[in-house]
RNA sequence: GCAUCGAUGGUCUAGAGGCAUGACUUAGGCCUUCCAAGCCUAUAGCCCGGGUUCGAUUCCCGGUCGAUGCACCA
């Protein structure tokens, strides 16, 4: 037991937060089972997401399917670019990216040749771990989407999505109309995604099957100001731009009014998002040392993407660890979708006032053209409406034949044409978060030890709001009434909606620490001054402090507790 | 995926080719008027498959999972 890392695991195992999956068979690498109390914690988290995202964003949430027809990827670029090109040598049996090898070999075009042609390319290179030449190998691609088939005996390929954020692109039409036309607007989503990792390790941090929440917010691609930047201009966010990366200088902080000015964020959107993910971090209880934003680099960004930020969070046994990705995708993803499906992903945009283009236009007389034309006067009216506009004649071709067209068969008129708008496909803010990495970063930055009389103290210190358990009720003894007092006292908390465990099993001073070591952050005790006068204690987990209140207050007390309207100190005077 | 090492009650651990230790935890009881006290009792274990052997949890081989290195990856 070194590290916080195998304390950590070991406790969440140990007290039913994250299991090994399936263990009666022997479990698999890269999935992982959240327990009863891990369960509740992480859905406190994705709650709390919501509370920015989906109440204070307006982003409404959605639910895709999980398993997505083989179109979807190909335009989103997955199922080509979503492989790698691997080679496994026939001497040693390592496995190496073909075009990696080749690269370093300076093959030119290595990293867009054909597997066909990198087999070839390959064949006098020397292995990189056993240094023999490979000969003739096959270059195979591995995909990292799980592949699967739909229907009884179809041919219809489907796969599982590897991300969360292709149904907020598929769905873009529907939701443009939900929100009425009007840019800016987003949509969310919690959900799993699955990426079939060639070899996972490292716990919780890369899985097989994971939960993304995802946030697609479209907007003008002229009109890059948050509307309530002001919420977070002045806020400060520790960065490690592009230029502190290249210069090997520390993170700096910055408020995000300066990091837009100064031109080290893109825009305001992106700012923005870089903020209220700090916020959420500190929320969930996250520590903010141990938080930063390192800006991709040029060449790790997507070629599409305008700028693109990661908050990494510091473990102890990880290092920085990217947890949330935030980046402008541009319109990349919608022109995709666009050009796969045949589809209009673009939104209207209606101008202020209609701006109006005086054209000079050729207005064809259809009284005249039909008597002399007869079944053709149709025809020539099209063309000669699309003709340039000249006076005394005009030559049109229909059905392959020149005919002149007198002036007396149309006018050239001066007309004032109204412009309403414009079509424009919206560009895409997207942040994205890893929530089983959030877990993580919860579980290791909340455990903490300390010796109390000479005993060691295991305490997650959870935030109020994330704590599974939000407060335990015990009876000091389990008699003389005590214990049907403190029933009730956890009946009238579970009736406020409050997660409340009674427990009168041992001494009081071991189930105090049961709940410490699960993060409960409040216990109350029933004694015999409750029977007198009606109080109970009230304990802090943090400070181990008691203070008496009244019982009857305890439902709406704990509530504000839990809620963060009240501190523990507020009630200690 | 390759290489090395490891795997014993829920947790930590002793162990040997022939009855599998101990501690903690948990449960029940006694005791106890606020921070893992004490006493009694109980529950619970040799990762899976194959081989060698009269007999394998122990030795051998393969697998699974974990740790580390390499490779891969956000």
């Amino acid at each position: 037991m070194s590290d916080v890392y195998e304390k950590v695991i070991d406790l969440a195992r140990r007290r039913g937060f994250i299991w090994p999956t399936a263990e009666c068979y022997g479990s698999v690498a890269g999935f992982i089972d959240y327990g009863p109390l891990g369960s509740m914690m992480k859905r406190r988290i994705e709650d709390l997401w919501r509370s920015f995202y989906v109440i204070q964003e307006g982003y409404y949430e959605i639910e895709c399917p999980t398993i997505g027809q083989e179109s979807i990827f190909i335009a989103s670029g997955h199922v080509k670019g979503f492989s790698d090109k691997m080679v496994q040598c026939p001497h040693c049996r390592e496995y190496h990216r073909a075009d990696h090898v080749a690269e370093g070999h300076k093959v030119p075009g290595a990293s867009t040749m054909s597997a066909e042609n990198l087999g070839s390319a390959l064949r006098d290179l020397p292995c990189p771990s056993c240094e023999k030449p490979f000969g003739e190998v096959e270059v195979f691609h591995f995909n990292l989407m799980f592949r699967t088939s739909i229907g009884p005996g179809s041919q219809r390929v489907g796969y599982l999505r590897p991300e969360t954020a292709q149904g907020m692109f598929t769905d873009f039409q529907r939701l443009l109309r939900f929100y009425r036309d009007k840019l800016p607007f987003g949509a969310v989503q919690i959900g799993k995604s699955y990426r079939n990792e060639i070899s996972p390790r490292q716990g919780m941090i890369r899985l097989r099957e994971f939960t993304q929440a995802e946030a697609e917010i479209f907007v003008h691609p002229n009109e890059k100001s948050h509307p309530e930047f002001a919420r977070y201009s002045g806020y400060t966010v520790p960065l490690l731009g592009i230029p502190q990366q290249e210069a090997c200088t520390p993170v700096v902080p910055k408020t995000m009014h300066d990091a837009v000015q100064s031109g080290l964020i893109a825009n305001e959107y992106v700012a923005y998002y870089l903020a209220l993910t700090h916020d959420l971090f500190i929320r969930i209880g996250i520590k903010p040392e141990k938080i930063r934003f390192r800006q991709h680099l040029p060449d790790e960004r997507a070629h599409y993407a305008e700028d693109c930020w990661d908050a990494e969070v510091f473990s102890e046994r990880f290092g920085w660890v990217e947890t949330v990705g935030i980046a402008d995708r541009t319109d990349y993803d919608l022109r995709a979708h666009a050009g796969e499906s045949g589809e209009d992903f673009s939104v209207f945009i209606q101008f202020d006032a209609p701006e109006t283009v005086k054209k000079t236009v050729v207005v064809p007389s259809q009284k005249a053209l039909g008597p002399k034309f007869r079944d053709k006067a149709k025809k020539i009216t099209q063309a000669l409406s699309e003709a340039a506009p000249v006076q005394g004649g005009i030559t049109v071709n229909v059905d392959g034949e020149d005919l002149f067209i007198g002036p007396e068969f149309y006018e050239v008129r001066e007309v004032e044409t109204e412009i309403q708008g414009v079509n424009i496909i919206p560009h895409v803010i997207e942040p994205s978060y890893g929530i089983d990495r959030m877990c993580y970063a919860v579980l290791e930055h909340a455990y903490d030890e300390e010796i109390v009389e000479g005993e060691e103290r295991k305490v997650m210190r959870f935030p109020p709001k994330i704590a599974p358990i939000q407060v335990a009720v015990f009876p000091l003894m389990s008699r003389d009434g005590l214990d049907t007092i403190a029933r009730g006292i956890t009946d009238a908390l579970r009736k406020r909606g409050v997660l409340a465990e009674y427990d009168d099993s041992g001494a009081i001073g071991r189930r105090y620490r049961r709940q410490d070591e699960i993060g409960t952050p409040f216990a109350i005790t029933v004694d015999y001054d409750t029977k007198e006068d009606g109080t109970v204690t009230i304990r802090d987990r943090d400070s181990m402090r008691q203070v008496r209140v009244a019982a009857a207050d305890i439902p709406n007390l704990v509530h504000s507790l839990i809620e963060g309207t009240k501190g523990f100190s507020e009630i200690c005077v």
